[in-house]
DNA sequence: CCCGTTCGTGAACCACCGTTAACATCCCGG
DNA sequence: CCGGGATGTTAACGGTGGTTCACGAACGGG
């Protein structure tokens, strides 16, 4: 009882602090990753001292794991919902594939880099589970590309999705300098030409 | 004296012990990130103690410095010559410059990693020095495509820039699964259809 | 043959950081 | 009004890891 209850006020009265956690680390952690960012650093970006954390975190891995874990959950979720979403044409599929991934990484362009970036600082079996949420994700684009390109393999099709999600997850790199939307257009515009490359074995 | 002599024998016979520590430390690295990588790993990766270290770099940062210096380098260097030798055609220019880089991602994904994760973990001045080199590397980019996208802002052109980079070195997430010249002509294809793509604002 | 340089070792030093413990505060429900 | 849980704080512990030091061995040239 009591843990539900904490579960619930927690959650109810206080999507606060927790989340303003996580965030915050996610911040920090793309800016300089996870291993260089202390407790204190993440605990003083929310106005609080570095041991307050463990109150809301079991650990400081355990923070990296949940961040890790979310992001790899949105992804999968908000792709096989889009793509189920889209009928039943190939393209159409591909470019609301195409759409969702660069809104995520447009909206989000700290957990994408903490998303790739901090993989290996994390426990073997959070690790583990990550990657087969990732795995997921990537069969999904895999599935789609297997339709846009039927005389390919799977694992052209896994390093054609590879190659897709390095094209659109370069926002880090370049995010801030051009107006959101042109960005977001040109993205995903290089991105579909990419996918659809058709001079290729 | 001693130190022309110093140099001119350890360079002279011996392009070992150093390279060596180099390249295993690159990649170790790559692989757990420079922070998660202790002197004692690096040292047992070629042999010696962790000590042993001192008696090549003044530092474990400045191991790493070293080595994104040397990669931003011979990127620009590649870069431009590639450019400079491939007469006046601005796709003819873009070729080579993807072919170029598709080699050096395929070649070097350890580096790759390496160039861009742990950017962050070198003191200010050293990677002041890499980032100046990255962005004349970028620069040359971005004047081969203002010739292929007359159109197009330097802006653009450098999101663009950015996306191809993040496209071609998707290398160390889908490398060793496909034969190497597949993934060659794969990305090249991929990669000069993004960097042409033409419905663009 | 011996001196100095190079390269390496093992031990010790020291700072940093994740984590825990002990103690305050605030606030809500009975 | 009062007791307990949630939330923080400061101080301290302990391990890890970069760096230095004092010392040894190989080795090439005067």
């Amino acid at each position: 009882m009591t843990d539900a209850n904490t579960a619930l006020h927690a959650d109810a009265t206080r999507p606060s602090r927790r989340e303003q956690i996580l965030q915050a680390a996610a911040q920090l952690f793309a800016e300089r990753g996870s291993r260089a960012v202390g407790v204190d650093d993440v605990g003083a970006a929310v106005g609080v001292t570095g041991p307050a954390i463990y109150r809301h975190f079991a650990s400081k891995d355990a923070m990296l794991a949940e961040m890790l874990l979310r992001i790899s959950e949105r992804l999968l979720e908000g792709g096989t919902a889009r793509v189920a979403a889209a009928g039943d044409d190939p393209m159409a599929q591909l470019r609301t594939l195409i759409a969702f991934q660069v809104d995520f990484a447009l909206d989000n362009p700290a957990l994408i880099t903490v998303h790739d970036r901090d993989l290996g600082s994390l426990a073997d079996d959070d690790a583990a589970q990550v990657r087969r949420l990732q795995r997921r994700y990537v069969e999904v684009w895999v599935d789609v590309l297997g339709r846009v390109h039927p005389t390919s393999d799977a694992a052209t099709n896994r390093a054609r999705a590879h190659a897709v999600f390095g094209l659109v997850n370069s926002t880090p790199h370049s995010a801030g300098r051009l107006p959101r939307r042109r960005t977001a257009a040109l993205l995903a515009a290089m991105a579909e030409a990419a996918a659809t490359a058709w001079n290729v074995p």
